[in-house]
DNA sequence: AGGATATATCGATCGTTGTCAATATACTCG
DNA sequence: CGAGTATATTGACAACGATCGATATATCCT
């Protein structure tokens, strides 16, 4: 049991710390899981995908900015960052840009979050 | 079939957006949805959260300071920020603080991460 | 070509969050 | 009581993220 000291020293107080790090989950993984977390954490892009979830393929900018109560700049500055995170697509037709989810993507993550809080619970 | 238009409409060019909202998720809803990403959404805590897992209520603040990458008060912070989450708990004994995770309030994170997530893959 | 429209990008501002030194608080032990 | 130790809090500063007006770009239509 490395790592581990006597319970009753710390209760009788004769020392606190182990000598063992306490985490074998690496600050390099803390830092790529946060960002997993990180993208949804704001409410503007947990509604950009909730609709892009609900309308398959239909949605285009102007719908976005007319059910979120952001400009239109912020609209695009979020669904870059979404883009960029590999969550959602678009494709280009004509003068309007249709955005999609990209479920596999979203599938991913979930699993990464849950991979991550299974072993908490 | 409200709020939705016809996909040639939309390929022709007549016009764009629908005259419905395309969101059920009200902005009071996602803005509490964000903050239970949130919480997640950085490394040290997620470290945090690990060890406190793994060491079930016996894990010191000198402990959680010697195995992370960041000084005491921040160690501090980070356990407040998620003591009033809900997700840790901690029981002084004599000088020492002992920290102990919260399983239910995380697997109530968890699940309200999931219900969002799960409609969207 | 020229006017109109949809979307993207730039640049500035601003609020929020993370970090740490210094200090306060609370406890232990001699 | 007084020295020593663990943790919390405060206050200042830096870094980052969100927002939006202004502008650029691309496309459509006449």
């Amino acid at each position: 049991m490395t790592g581990t000291i006597d319970i009753q020293e710390r209760i009788l107080g004769t020392r606190c710390c182990g000598d063992e790090p306490l985490t074998d989950l690496t600050a390099t993984t803390a830092q790529e899981l946060s960002d997993d977390f990180l993208i949804f954490g704001h409410p503007i892009r947990l509604q950009i995908l909730h609709m892009l979830g609900r309308n398959a393929g239909q949605v285009c900018v102007c719908d976005l900015e007319a059910a979120l109560p952001v400009k239109q700049p912020t609209v695009s500055h979020h669904l870059r960052l979404l883009r960029e995170a590999g969550l959602i697509d678009c494709e280009r037709q004509g003068l309007w840009a249709y955005y999609f989810i990209n479920r596999t993507a979203v599938a991913q993550r979930w699993a990464a979050i849950s991979a991550y809080l299974q072993p908490l619970v």
